[in-house]
DNA sequence: TGAGTTTGTGCCGCAACTAAACAAACTGCG
DNA sequence: CGCAGTTTGTTTAGTTGCGGCACAAACTCA
């Protein structure tokens, strides 16, 4: 605070201005050559050489003179660009029912390293997440990495800008609890450098699988997830994840798919929330949830394992038609070109692909919006990636600044 | 088609690249004088100055050097800076169930010229996008004026790319015709220069309320606006509209807002679509609604003029509870920080501002987002702006480019 | 081996921008 | 009325990111 509080930015803190989208694209797999990169960025050859050798020295990115022989295209052939192995990583922390885990992650999504995964989680935020940390900077202890950042992906929706756990039904916490900052105390306090976000898990599951999974090159990618209990969803428009203007978007468990259906807490009754989770499914199908296993894992295993048995076969096309009619109501709504599921969700669309998109393309309004590609999410440890996005964006929207 | 396709932007080619955000912070009214241009673009006082020098060089905008005395804060007092009057316009038209109309419309949203409006609508859309292109032609010739663009607004879903009308429902036009195509080649024909734009008329009045009525400065503003029949919603996403990835987007006509409702022809019972538009009204009010005016006038007559009849405010009520149980669940997929109504919602909000407000945050997941603030549209032929700043954007995105 | 093709690099120049110093136009106070 | 203080417009010089161009490099194919 000295005096004038101007916004103008000085030339020395601007970085090449292709820098960013540059990175973004190798990031992304986009750019694997010096050659695709000129054209993706639409910039002359010099210029594209200049950023690719900004970004070398930087140390985050690699470039291959020596491609020794690609494929059989005539010409030169063109440097190769990668994600340089030995760069800086971030922290990603996960926290879900069945516990929490931390990891590393590098450019392009890449895993460096993971803790082992705790199974219990505490009622204590502050408790669960200064152990997670502790787990990563452990991690970075071993490994000898730069650290840039870190990211949390929570079971909940985070409200902003206050950075709140609205609700953290299925883990013990108490309801408006500060996560950001209680994670960016617990990643300062752990000496761990660079920034720290956090964010709903089905949310930066859409951001990593649209980065690096089933969601690349969608332009407008939805993603509808069960989590243990209840239904998330998530957004990403144009590469950016949406997620409303205070944060709370796409919580799409309350859209009526049964109008006869089971009253819900939201005071409505057959909302997709109730009617199509692992708890609904158990219920469905006639099985008594036991204590031993999450809902999660003991509808999955149900599902896949005995879909010959007629109870668990129509349990199944219950919840794929109530499942298919809400996401009709989100293509209606939201007009997205590619959907991808996760958790039960993704498991029914495997058990019956057709008879899912049948019902989406019957409800919803037009052709076209009813053959919207539905996709399983593919990624493993898809949150952690996105928690990983997360941290990683100040990184890629401005390079030099994240970096100095 | 000069051998190689490249996409490489030219120098040449390149206008000053802060004269397009700076032609639309003068255009939206966020740049009254210089000196918050300077400091809205982020740059120095030299590089407005020469921006805006430029603009007025371009016959866009106006740069008033003496004032005459502006508000007592010290100092120099900074240049005005207004849209020229005499600067270029763009042709605006828009057809609906009670006819159509053509306006010349220039930078600001200022409505040059009206055309007085045909009553009828014929079924071939060629026709009736022929008339209209006249029309605007000869207000166009009348003024003497500069022509840049063409918009047309249409009470149908405009699918992307094809620029086809999908459900032109309460004008008899057929189902997919190309009416972008339609409106080009009435533009061409008409001897009016500049390119030609289409959309859909919810989606426009979302646009022009965002950019110059009761949307101003919202981040992430929801519309929903009934027509003559049917419900329609638009949303705009930091200042640009989201029509989805086929321009199906807010198609929000049939969330279920009443699950004993009456059925609907999309195969659910009590949508949006069929629980609050003017014929539900009329018929819940028990009217029977009669030939000579729109139905829209008719509910929005009714419901001014009789809302001490028990009957009509019972059905207000009604409408209202449907609407906010809808507005509810667009909110908690959308998260909006604003919403505005208009048709028959806009007079229900009216009618009971309270209840409908009381509904939406009661049936809203997260108290943050039920308290988002709830409008009406303010501005008179929202479309037709709409449709101009569809033509207009060009000029916004590169005024150099698009005046050449 | 040489022609053709595609890519990387060095050099020049432009144009858009910042920075800094100065001039201009106002307010307010003595 | 005059002068200090404040805010804005303008001029000048200097920096820089990037396009354009020419040429070199590395490959394929005949």
């Amino acid at each position: 605070m000295n005096g004038k509080a101007t916004t103008t930015r000085t030339k020395l803190e601007r970085g090449r201005s292709a820098l960013g989208p540059a990175l973004e694209l190798v990031h992304t797999g986009r750019a694997p050559t010096r050659a695709v990169l000129t054209s993706e960025l639409g910039v002359t050859r010099a210029t594209a050489g200049a950023v690719a050798a900004e970004l070398e020295a930087l140390g985050l990115i690699r470039v291959d003179s020596s491609p020794g022989s690609a494929a059989g295209s005539q010409g030169r052939p063109s440097h190769r660009l990668s994600v340089l192995e030995t760069g800086p990583v971030v922290l990603a922390a996960q926290v879900h029912a069945d516990g929490f885990r931390a990891a590393l992650v590098g450019l392009g999504g890449r895993i460096v390293a993971t803790s082992p995964g705790c199974v219990a989680v505490m009622a204590d935020p502050a408790q669960v997440l200064g152990e997670v940390v502790e787990a990563g900077a452990e991690l970075l202890r071993a490994s000898g990495l730069r650290c840039v950042g870190a990211g949390l992906a929570v079971p909940s929706a985070v409200a902003e800008p206050e950075g709140t756990a609205l609700n953290p039904l299925h883990i013990a916490w108490p309801a408006g609890s500060p996560v950001r900052d209680i994670f960016a105390a617990c990643v300062r306090r752990a000496g761990i450098t660079g920034p720290a976000f956090t964010g709903n898990d089905v949310n930066l599951t859409a951001l990593a699988e649209h980065r690096h999974g089933a969601g690349r090159g969608a332009q407008h990618l939805l993603c509808v997830a069960t989590g243990h209990r209840g239904v998330g969803g998530a957004l990403v428009l144009d590469g950016r994840l949406h997620s409303g203007s205070s944060g709370l978007a796409l919580e799409v468990g309350h859209l009526t798919v049964n109008p006869e259906g089971r009253p819900c807490h939201c005071g409505g009754r057959g909302c997709l929330d109730v009617e199509t989770d692992p708890l609904a499914f158990l219920t469905t199908a006639r099985r008594e949830p036991g204590p031993e296993e999450s809902l999660l894992k003991q509808a999955g295993n149900l599902l896949r394992a005995e879909y010959d048995d007629p109870a668990v076969r129509q349990a199944a096309e219950e919840l794929i038609d109530r499942l298919g009619l809400g996401l009709a109501g989100l293509v209606n709504i939201l007009n997205p070109d590619r959907i991808i599921l996760g958790g039960l969700h993704r498991d029914l669309l495997e058990a019956d692909p057709e008879r899912l998109r049948a019902v989406v393309a019957d409800r919803s309004l037009w052709g076209r919006s009813g053959s919207v590609p539905i996709l399983p999410c593919t990624l493993a440890h898809n949150s952690l990636v996105g928690a990983a996005e997360l941290a990683w964006q100040p990184v890629l929207d401005d390079p030099l600044a994240a970096l100095a």
